[in-house]
DNA sequence: AAAACTTTGTTTAGCCACTAGACGAACATG
DNA sequence: CATGTTCGTCTAGTGGCTAAACAAAGTTTT
């Protein structure tokens, strides 16, 4: 049934705006924001009023005058809460507590090799645990825990495959919920990625981001008029099995010639191993020791990643037909290699991209390092909280 | 600035909802909009009062009694006032005539070949002329124009570029909106044939929609969540130039292995060529005839047809992997090959599209005949009128 | 057939969030 | 100090919604 309209969401609606609009433009006075949103200045106090009693806002000292009473200023609580994003991958687990602001205040991570999903999940509440016992006391506490994972996450927040860590069918979200008592968001690497990215990366105002999170795997997070795009099912963005060549070579999918067995981390590697550069039994078979080879001259090497860039290009120039976007990130591990795979990448999609597409576009890999997917579950995790203040608080019975 | 939220929003939802309640159940009582809504029954007795002043509704004698008081039927007023759409193709354009359900009251065709801009011009007007002069009397006459162009327009409905008309930098809605008088759509033939598809088509449940306009060339009309999904500047869905051979030919858009030039009704008739079954001078060099010779059994037609779909397939895979889409629908001038492509194409996305993506997935050829994009910009002009309606009327000043 | 119950649609009273505008407080300027 | 400006609160009024009463028009029960 679909929701219909009265009183309640009127001032949802506009609580809404005026937290955003204290959020993004702090300090600023009650006047200013009912000026800017073009609500009534009565009605702006009032809200201001009922985000104060919540903690969500804070009163600062007077502001400057502008030849009248001086303002009282209002800020954003940063600190009325936190949130805890985990970013799970195949070899490691990353783990932050954000305030409300997504600012990082503490992180946590650790590396491994082969875990269970039993093993894992121990790893998995150590960190959260030690996370939840650090947040400093605040009105709201921990607010809630995201988790990104690589692989396929239903609507539901089900884990239906994550192939790479051999998972399958997988109810982690329930598990935490009964655990920690507080909500939980599981979502998809790549999606999660597309957010952090929207919210705390390069383009913010950009209603239409596709991140590229590029690693052993490539999947890829929509970001489409300014709201995540998860399909039917929750299974969109699966264009690491695109295919880039009709009759190419199998991928483990079933599928034949996939962009990702071409542009991914793991391609490179199989190259690397291919062209020599590595026995397939070097330890030493990694993407950082590539990139060390890149940067001490290693002609083989520095080629290798020209070829990469070409063909991620390849794949965007078909993501910048299909979505017109206005940015185009590329995170995840080989975002590592910047330097080494953008002048290829550039050429690629300059000479073939079509001309409209061109204007306004921008590609370029994140700058959030490793963060984008821890952050991004975190931002889900505190805009959920959030939503949820704004609606009215029932009464506690006891 | 956002729009803030306030009672005549609330209102305009509301009438909103209830008068697409009306549209899709009727006929329907109004305790039965009340209670299936969820609203007040005083409520909505109020907004079907305004509706019926609007005549966008009217009651029909009392319905059956279901143990009290019979119920008054209410119906959607189809006759309120009539859409035009307009489809303009390579070498035909087709006018249609419908009422405010997109039901075709009158239909007007005529083919071309070679027409210059102020040709197709003239041509358009005469339609337009006379489907206005055939509509009926209604309460709101003619609602609007809208206009379906093979080729690229911009957020402000401005034709950037139609490669197979050679225009570029058309205002042709401002030219229509100053002759007519009348709110004017103009709408990428792809996009419009999606939206069209959506709201006549087989799934029109469906949140998530793909229209594959496969004709001389081949454009994607997307509907995601819902809506249509225009990218950032209205350019999304050239999917035709999307690589799906790394190395392979050039294609006149300056890039390579374009999907078009595999999968495009032109491929189709090139390799036609090359194969020997027509002369390239032949004038039977057409779709139509390549389909006869099918017919009547010539296995070398046959197994081109069979290599369109599986190259179809190709793409659809893509999209697929993409979006997980509820439903893909292939319309425009390959729909008409159905039965000599469904096979190989079937064939293609079973194998090879992710098993997870498979469920629920209906993959299937336009049923609208040639009228998918006539019929989605009539919908958008309907669609935009209705909206109008719902908000409070200005008194009128002389 | 009368009485009792149901259902429909209107009406009334009341509520809630918003707006407009008055107002006092706090500051700047001449 | 007088005047003007800006900020924030307060009050009265408006509009749309809900809840509940009610009349009208049925059906079912006795």
């Amino acid at each position: 049934m679909t929701k219909t309209w009265n009183h309640q969401v009127v001032k949802e609606g506009n609580k809404s705006l005026v937290l955003d609009k204290i959020k993004n433009n702090s300090p600023i006075s009650r006047a200013a924001v009912a000026s800017q949103i073009g609500l009534n200045k009565g009605t702006v106090s009032s809200l201001v009023s009922d985000l104060l009693d919540d903690h969500l806002i804070y009163e600062s000292g007077p502001g400057e005058s502008s030849g009248g009473r001086r303002p009282v200023m209002l800020l954003f609580n940063d600190l009325a809460g936190y949130a805890i994003g985990i970013d799970i991958g195949v070899n490691y687990l990353l783990g932050v507590l954000t305030d409300l602001s997504g600012n990082i205040q503490l992180k946590k991570e650790c590396s491994f090799k082969n875990l269970s999903y039993e093993e894992i999940k121990e790893k998995m509440f150590s960190t959260i645990d030690s996370l939840i016992a650090s947040a400093p006391d605040s009105p709201h506490g921990v607010v809630g825990i995201g988790v990104g994972v690589p692989g396929v996450v239903d609507k539901d927040g089900e884990i239906l495959l994550a192939p790479n860590l051999k998972w399958r069918n997988l109810d982690l979200k329930s598990v935490l919920e009964e655990k920690y008592g507080l909500p939980v968001i599981i979502e998809n690497e790549a999606n999660a990625g597309a957010y952090g990215e929207k919210r705390f990366g390069a383009g913010q105002e950009c209603e239409n981001i596709i991140y590229v999170s590029a690693g052993i795997g490539i999947g890829v997070g929509l970001i489409l008029n300014g709201t995540l795009y998860k399909g039917s099912n929750g299974f969109s963005g699966e264009l690491g099995h695109m295919t880039i060549q009709v009759h190419g070579p199998k991928c483990r999918c079933g599928n034949e010639g996939c962009w990702e067995l071409y542009a991914s981390e793991q391609a490179l590697l199989d190259t690397a191993v291919q062209s020599g550069l590595f026995a397939s039994t070097d330890e030493k078979l990694d993407l950082p020791h590539l990139i060390q080879l890149a940067e001490s001259g290693n002609e083989e090497a520095i080629a290798l990643f020209k070829k990469s860039g070409d063909y991620l290009g390849v794949g965007i120039n078909n993501i910048v037909n299909t979505f017109n976007p206005q940015q185009v990130v590329i995170g995840n591990r080989m975002a590592s290699a910047k330097n080494w795979l953008s002048e290829s990448l550039n050429e690629r999609v300059a000479n073939q991209a079509l001309w409209f597409q061109q204007n306004d576009l921008i590609i370029g890999f994140s700058e959030l390092d490793t963060l984008p997917t821890a952050l991004g579950v975190a931002a889900f995790t505190i805009e959920n909280f959030l939503s949820v203040r704004m609606q009215p608080q029932q009464a506690i019975f006891s």
